[in-house]
DNA sequence: ATATCTGCAAATGGTTTGCGGAGGA
DNA sequence: TCCTCCGCAAACCATTTGCAGATAT
């Protein structure tokens, strides 16, 4: 008797792949609207079903992440490693922040808790630039 | 001529009282059902769009805290001041991490970014206590 | 050949909101 | 009294899902 663990192997379709490029060309964090918005001029019968299905399937790949930073709606970032992120608390932009993560955070949290912690997720909230300036010029 | 801003007087309603207490009380973060859940015996005609509202002022007047993990629903925490959060990727329970502020992340990221950073939520993920007995035990 | 994927449209479900009456100040 | 709050029910809206036909391998 043999056991086969059958597993979904996923197919290289062309819609799949044009969402996976339009979120890897951008330094923003989009919405699954604004990535439909891209993606249909291309393919004239995109549904949203199908952006919701892939952006799944990519995250569950590890190839994109889903940001979740208590809006009603997700945003998605085509860099998978972990990194952290800044948003701005005027105009609600979300940046990525360039600085080493800081494993002593695991370290420390895993001291204070006795769990067993593996990763985290950092946040900052602020003024962004732009904001800043309008804020300086009153 | 007097130009006035006009403020919304809030009103102490045993409804509003309750959820607080309710949320105060607890350790957990719980979700807006649960709070209904505990608070509807005392008002058989409660109405969930009442929580709702009522966490919204709550959390306006600095009171309470949302959380959003990117699950489909908010959680709600009765200690209002930071805290950093741990949840568990396996039973998905979140627990308070009671080490102090890490302020200097926020310098750090000030000086990468070039942004006005005065706040910063962190996220811990890993396995619980009960998560980590049961993976022992195979 | 066949299991995955797509477009379409309807369903889902947590949260919000309009309304008329209740109740706190 | 007056304005906020409540209960009720409908609306909202990002996301998910069932189905039948299309497509990748």
């Amino acid at each position: 008797m043999v056991i086969t663990i059958s597993e979904k192997v996923l197919r290289r379709t062309r819609q799949r792949q044009r969402i996976l490029e339009v979120l890897r060309a951008t330094k923003g964090h989009p919405t699954a609207d604004w990535i439909y918005s891209q993606v249909k001029p291309e393919f004239p019968r995109l549904s949203l079903g199908t952006i919701y299905r892939n952006l799944k399937l990519l995250k569950e790949q590890g190839e994109i992440l889903e940001l979740d930073f208590g809006s009603t709606f997700s945003r998605f970032d085509g860099r998978s490693e972990n990194h952290y992120h800044f948003i701005c608390r005027k105009c609600g932009e979300v940046f990525d922040v360039d600085m080493p993560l800081d494993n002593n955070l695991n370290k420390k949290a895993t001291k204070t808790t006795g769990f067993d912690i593996e990763d985290h997720r950092l946040v900052f909230y602020g003024l962004c630039k732009g904001c800043l300036k309008i804020r300086e010029r009153r």
